[in-house]
DNA sequence: GATGGGCGTTGACCTTGATCAACGCCCGAT
DNA sequence: ATCGGGCGTTGATCAAGGTCAACGCCCATC
């Protein structure tokens, strides 16, 4: 059913935008490698990071409506994309109630995703829950779930935690220094996966399967 | 085609729940009058508010996935709820292409509302953006955009932006002493409605009209 | 009318993380 | 090999908002 819907598979170097904020919306891309980050520009011309896609995620669910991208997205990393057209899989959908079924899914999942960092949570909390979050994640798709390649730079972490770089590798220091990861520049080790968790647990409660 | 899917029409006291965090999802609930307050209970039963829904506006959409209620709502005042099965909804959808689109809008819709917290805000920023985010809806269903009754107490509205009650008698105070508003207890009035926008503008970016 | 509870406001003090100002490391270009 | 730029780390200081501790107002109950 799904090659049956694939309009595209395309690759991006590193640095490459894949959309860009204005752009028509008329595909759902589905990262099959590699890592996406989505961010915008404010008045001043600032990046604010929104997300970060994983292989197997999905990008740019939030364009649905108005059709328009509201946001840029660019490829942290070799970035493969699936794209599957939103109006042939929508014209689909009322005939496939299965289909139907995993867009609202997908959309719902998408509301739970973006109340992450609503919350009034510390920086020591933001900073499991990210890792956590991105644990569970790789885990999901049949990575390590506790040694992995952070693919962002700092001042990518940071901003999409609302938190300064400088905070960010305090913790990171902290975390490390009270025996809960180990970290060496983009390279992580989680040694304290409950504790990390534990620690994370009023962010992710959402998000608990 | 609205009077069709109406199941139930149902009336609410100040202070009733609507549903509770747990209850299995059914129906898509539509604010005819009043307010409706939804709000999560953390580990040590402390209320985190996660919204507030006027006339017009639909409760507990993110409960389409996994058709449980992840939150309780309340009644602020006396309220009317229109109730639609989902069910049945989502069958009609399927050969009604309208309505597919309407539901995808609203779940979109939603993923814009839930981002209205995430970024990094001075109390001031959140405060400008709940004022006009409010003004804006009232506007918008035919009520007065710059006078209007709070429904919620100062609690309710710190904790919806994550701020201290304290502190948020504090920013009305200097918007008050600004010249931007008039504030008596619950009744509101806007003096300065740009310069409250402007205020709001970094927050309220993805959800100008 | 008196009392109690809920709500809102106010001032003083404290805490968390941001800002500012460096320094060190790594990698790519020359 | 050297240099420059980007990235990450570290320490000192500062600021926004939280916490703590009141007080005043309003409304419902007795």
């Amino acid at each position: 059913m799904q090659a049956m819907l694939v309009d595209d598979v395309s690759h991006y170097e590193e640095g490459q935008h894949i959309f860009r904020e204005g752009d028509p919306f008329d595909a759902i891309a589905a990262v099959r490698a590699g890592t996406v980050k989505t961010y915008i520009l404010d008045r001043e011309g600032r990046e604010q990071v929104l997300g970060f896609f994983l292989p197997g995620e999905v990008v740019g669910l939030n364009a649905i409506h108005p059709q328009i991208y509201p946001c840029n997205a660019v490829a942290l990393d070799t970035v493969v994309l699936c794209r599957f057209s939103f109006q042939r899989m929508s014209s689909l959908a009322s005939t496939m109630p299965g289909l139907q079924s995993r867009l609202f899914r997908l959309l719902s999942e998408d509301i739970g995703k973006a109340a992450l960092l609503s919350g009034d949570f510390s920086a020591d909390e933001r900073m499991a829950a990210f890792i956590v979050s991105l644990s569970r994640r790789y885990a999901r798709r049949g990575f390590s779930g506790t040694r992995f390649h952070l693919p962002m730079a700092r001042t990518d972490i940071a901003n999409y935690l609302r938190l300064a770089p400088e905070t960010v590798s305090r913790v990171l220091r902290r975390l490390r220094t009270d025996g809960v990861l180990d970290i060496d520049r983009r390279e992580l080790r989680i040694l304290d996966l409950p504790r990390l968790e534990q620690m994370a647990e009023a962010i992710l409660r959402d998000h608990a399967h």
